[in-house]
DNA sequence: TAGTCGACCAAAATACAATATTAGTCAAAA
DNA sequence: TTTTGACTAATATTGTATTTTGGTCGACTA
């Protein structure tokens, strides 16, 4: 059926405003419900509970993101400027869905613990395109990188940092900036490069 | 007068004790006053507020730390192991206070803007250590850093992102491993460097 | 004089009950 | 299949009585 799909894609749509403007508890089904001009009773034939759909929505807007990843990704030529592409995007679109994200931000304190499951959801995905990224680099002989879960790791954990300053102050202004000299630390380090002498290889404790 | 400063110190102390348990709002004069054997009455002959207790708490807590920071630089010979000793000492460390610091947290919410004030002083401080370091490391030759400011912002950053995992899993197990690992990012990148090729340089702004 | 404290107060937190919203159900209608 | 009004149990809100708590003050020591 594409009526049914449609009205699914309005509910999600006025859904989305919602949300972003009241975060998810003071967002009542009436209001979505007149929103999508629809009785309340009548979204439900469609989702099965508020919290689905405010999932469907994460949904949607995650896939729209991992969608702008991939292209971003595959427009760069090369590992590094894939990575650097990457996280450009990535920070332009947090910043655009900073009100949804900070929808999350203030109710996960009420153990909504179904938002932990999108966050963690939406990390793995994450974790999974960069680690893609960067086993293509060192595969291409660009990157040299010991352990690639940990590397992964760091990356989203800094980025994850740099996300709190987005949100509070409004600090964007000279990001790209801040962003194009953490990339260019993250890629050839801070330590002046010595002749004859070779990155040491550490034992594992 | 050595008796009003232990008073002070003792009132300090058990204040730590129960802020660090119960965080700051729940922590109630009267309890205070007990456990440090005194009417509460004399607690203001000493502090005029219960803000001023807290921030007395955290300012002894940051300024042991920074004893430790301190020292753990010192005793490294060169600027990277002086990193390295910062990094490790301070993840040590927040680790160990994470009762206190969590009870910041959890309560930041309540437009306790002093507990603001608190941690962007801490910041403050931090952010001067780690410029000191990296400008140690540029004039010795072993750094090459086009912007401090940003480099420094950037460090800061990141390992305030490592907190977050800290607090709410138990991942510290393997934290030093992934300490390490970062480290080694921080110092030497992950591009691979090729023969001829010098890194590239950029003005500075 | 420096230190201690009981009595006191205003403001804030808490407890509780009355009231109102709200998520979700269901049977009937379109 | 889709829509909805009527209904309900649970949750949230509101208003109010009660208690707790941060802080002051003046008197009392040592």
């Amino acid at each position: 059926m594409v009526k049914q799909d449609d009205i699914r894609e309005i509910i999600i749509n006025v859904a989305r405003n919602i949300f972003t403007k009241f975060g998810f508890r003071k967002t009542t089904m009436e209001e979505i419900a007149q929103a999508a001009r629809k009785g309340k009773s009548s979204i439900y034939h469609y989702f099965h509970s508020k919290e689905a759909i405010f999932i469907a929505v994460v949904d949607k807007e995650t896939s729209t993101l991992h969608l702008a990843l991939t292209e971003a990704i595959n427009t760069a030529s090369n590992p590094e400027d894939k990575l650097r592409a990457y996280i450009h995007t990535r920070m332009e679109a947090i910043n655009n869905l900073a009100n949804l994200y900070s929808a999350l931000r203030d109710e996960y304190l009420d153990h909504y613990n179904f938002i932990e499951k999108i966050r963690y959801s939406f990390d793995n995905k994450e974790i999974t395109m960069i680690k893609e990224i960067l086993v293509d680099g060192v595969n291409k002989g660009d990157f040299i990188i010991d352990d690639l879960e940990m590397t992964a790791f760091g990356l989203i954990t800094a980025l994850k940092g740099l996300e709190y300053p987005i949100f509070v102050k409004k600090e964007y202004v000279d990001f790209e900036k801040k962003f194009e000299g953490l990339l260019n630390i993250l890629f050839y380090g801070i330590v002046k490069k010595k002749k004859f002498i070779l990155r040491p290889t550490k034992k594992r404790i």
